[in-house]
Formats: C-alpha cells, sequence, structure tokens
DNA sequence: ATGGTTGTTGGACAA
C-alpha cells in the first residue's frame, strides 16, 4: 500500500459533511484535495476534518469556489501558497498548493469558462496559462509535483459521453483541450489515462439534471497530472463510483491517486 | 426543442 491522495469537488462542503465524512472514515487517504467548497476560509468545518484526524490549508470565499488541501495527522502540510501565480487581481479562491509527505501537491479548482461569449471564456483560457507557466517553473526544478482537481477539462472524446453536443462547450472546446494538452506537454503525465488507456465510461462527474446518474451519462473532468518524479511512482489511479450514489451525492465522486513511498 | 437539479442565498447566478 502506498501514499494515497484523493481528489474531490464536493459542491458546497457543509451540504456535503456527512457524505464526505463517511467517505473519509473508511477510505482514509493520505491526502484529500477538495474543490468547490462554497464557504469562506473561516467558516470551513474545521473541527469536523480535525474529528477524522486531517488538517491543512483552506482558501475560501463567499458562496462560490473554495479549495482545500488536508492531510491525515502526522504528514506535516507545510510551504502553503493560497493562489495561482500570475494575477495579483485575481480574487477567485480556486488554487492552494503546499509540500506534504515530500510532494509538492495542488488542489485545484479550474474555471468552467461557460458561457463561451461571455469573459469567463478568456479568463479559463488565461488561467490555464498561468497554470501551465507556474507548472513549467516547478518542473524546471524537478519537483515532484501532484496537481489534483477539477479541471473541467473533458481531454478525449471518450472522456465525455456525447462528445457531438459538447463540442462547443468550454469543457470540450478546441482551444481548451489545446490548453490541457500544452500543460501535459512539458511532461505532466495524466496518471488515470496513463493507467486505463482504453477504459471506456470512466466518468468522474454526472449532472444533476435529466437523470444524468441513473442513464449514466458523465464527464470525466477531474484530474491528476504528475511530474516526472511522481509518475515515476505511479501505482493506481481509480475512480470511486460509490459516493454519487449516496442521498444528497455532489454531482462529482472521488479519484484517488496512489504513489510508492 | 425544452426542461430537467442543486447550492448559496434570499432573486439570480453558477454549474
Amino acid at each position: 500500500m502506498g501514499l494515497t491522495i484523493a481528489t474531490w469537488n464536493v459542491n458546497s462542503v457543509k451540504a456535503r459533511l456527512p457524505v464526505v465524512s463517511g467517505w473519509i472514515a473508511s477510505a482514509r487517504p493520505d491526502v484529500l484535495l477538495l474543490q468547490e467548497l462554497k464557504c469562506e476560509t473561516a467558516s470551513f468545518p474545521a473541527e469536523a476534518f480535525a474529528a477524522l484526524g486531517y488538517e491543512g490549508a483552506v482558501v475560501g470565499q463567499k458562496a462560490y469556489n473554495g479549495v482545500a488541501l488536508l492531510a491525515r495527522r502526522g504528514l506535516a502540510v507545510s510551504d502553503v501558497i493560497t493562489a495561482l501565480p500570475g494575477d495579483p487581481d485575481d480574487g477567485q479562491a480556486r488554487y492552494v498548493e503546499a509540500t506534504v509527505a515530500g510532494l509538492r501537491v495542488a488542489s485545484l479548482y479550474l474555471p468552467n469558462g461557460n458561457p463561451v461569449d461571455s469573459e469567463k471564456y478568456p479568463y479559463k483560457l488565461r488561467w490555464m496559462e498561468r497554470l501551465r507557466a507556474h507548472a513549467a517553473r516547478l518542473l524546471a526544478d524537478e519537483v515532484p509535483l501532484v496537481l489534483g482537481g477539477d479541471f473541467n477539462i473533458i481531454p478525449e472524446p471518450e472522456d465525455v459521453y456525447a462528445p457531438s453536443e459538447w463540442r462547443e462547450d468550454a469543457l470540450f472546446r478546441p482551444e481548451s483541450r489545446r490548453a490541457f494538452r500544452a500543460l501535459l506537454n512539458l511532461g505532466l503525465t495524466e496518471a488515470f489515462r496513463a493507467l486505463h488507456p482504453a477504459q471506456p465510461r470512466a466518468w468522474t462527474f454526472w449532472d444533476y439534471q435529466a437523470g444524468c446518474w441513473p442513464r449514466d451519462l458523465g464527464l470525466r473532468i477531474d484530474h491528476f497530472l504528475l511530474a516526472p518524479r511522481a509518475a515515476d511512482r505511479l501505482l493506481s489511479c481509480t475512480i470511486d463510483r460509490a459516493p454519487r450514489g449516496q442521498e444528497k451525492a455532489s454531482d462529482h465522486t472521488p479519484v484517488i491517486l496512489e504513489l510508492s513511498h
């Protein structure tokens, strides 16, 4: 058993507390990356996570966004940064990065970008370029980087139930996928596809609407990207569908990465 | 083609 890192867009940490707590208690990941907290930093339910043995860094804001990077007590979380470099005027709580277990780990919530004819889409592309520039600097120093989170990117047609219907969506447009490939072309490994090159219908998100979950109409948009020093240690990357089927579920389900020690 | 849901928040907006 290696070191495990889980990522989960919880779509409100307060609304999701029972479901998330139950999952943590059984899955017991070493590191837990959360997105879409939808609460301010000060109102994050840190006590509930501390009671489960998890502490770390939280970056929240009122109503929207919000990310956390927590680790099992005993695994120190140090050298925290609470924003993606490259735009001091960007106040959205979408990025937290820290050193834990000898790795440099980020929990990120990449902008959705819809509708594409609004200012939201260029913001998404600028954010991706900032991420690429930041990752390039860390890779140049051979940092064992792990980027985990909701990338809001459908990398390939097999990562969406109906590619033709999503062609113009911000999650699947050519410019979005090109920006994601530019990230990979730095030398990052997309952990799930590296280990499961042909696994179909490996969704991490199912819309609440139109019976997407019961009909299994989903997307694969939650990812782990690994620098060579982390990819060399890749043991497994799995999607746990079970939490999506529970009462009061998030629309995303956890992805779990395992690295050798 | 439309409407279908959930969360924050108290009427839209985001996803």
